[in-house]
DNA sequence: CTTTGTGCAAATTCTTTGCACCAAA
DNA sequence: TTTGGTGCAAAGAATTTGCACAAAG
């Protein structure tokens, strides 16, 4: 758990001010566990901060995303979520309940890539999908 | 190169019509080097049919995804393509000029992810971004 | 004839844009 | 007092749906 004081430094460090609104939506997402879409993270602070319009979750997530500090997931074609932890790892998307995990990775991706040579990779996904333990018990 | 014949026998085999339609969109999504869109696909093949409309591309690209035929790329989330290539394989955008280049695996993705026991994975990409040679030389 | 496919137009959904107002440095 | 942020309403883009007609078995 980090604290608000750190979250509010790391988004000055990236060049960002931090208004109320970029400091809750970017405390949302790197707290969460789950993989927040724009429209989930507006319900859950629009409350909490009394004024909040999904534009300004829209911005500020591309914001984020643009400066690096988030990721946006693309792992199901219906819907665009987000990931706040930026640590390379993988993602495996449950089509039973729909839930995605994250794993860790044992070696680097590119590793199992053949004749990459003189492409310079920058980002990359690992994108999984099937059923998870808990739904395949039932 | 395969030819028409045997494309039709494979829409046969997995249950599906093959109307003059369906099987010129087959067709072109199995030869094309290129990852097309549904747009590209449909202007693509328009004059050649005469007749089509995108939303048989659409209906038509969503029964061969479904059928396993082909796979839909969601690499970039401001389109959707497909590869009429169902081997397992890596795909790298170039953030210069967007092109999809396909890579072969040295070994299978769940290979490098830690701690999958339980999860049954039935599908899955890897999804590099970066720079091509041809734009890094410029 | 009976089922299935096609394609138009309209609807839907997600996301972005234009613009006026507000807040902070 | 100037720059940048927020949020409403409207626009935009991609995809899906409803339905009538056409085609194939």
């Amino acid at each position: 758990m980090v604290s608000r004081a750190e979250l509010k430094e790391e988004l000055i460090r990236a060049g960002i001010r931090p208004s109320v609104q970029r400091l809750a939506i970017f405390e949302y997402v790197r707290q969460s566990c789950q993989h927040p879409t724009a429209e989930v993270v507006y319900e859950a602070l629009r409350d909490e901060l009394g004024s909040l319009s999904l534009t300004t979750v829209y911005n500020t997530l591309k914001l984020f995303v643009d400066a690096g500090l988030i990721m946006m997931l693309t792992i199901d074609d219906t819907f665009r979520c987000f990931d706040g932890n930026c640590c390379s790892h993988a993602h495996f998307l449950c089509n039973s309940c729909g839930k995605i995990y994250d794993f860790e990775l044992k070696r680097n991706y590119v590793d199992i890539v053949e004749g990459l040579d003189g492409f310079e990779v920058t980002d990359a996904q690992l994108y999984l999908k099937g059923v998870c333990p808990k739904c395949s018990k039932k």
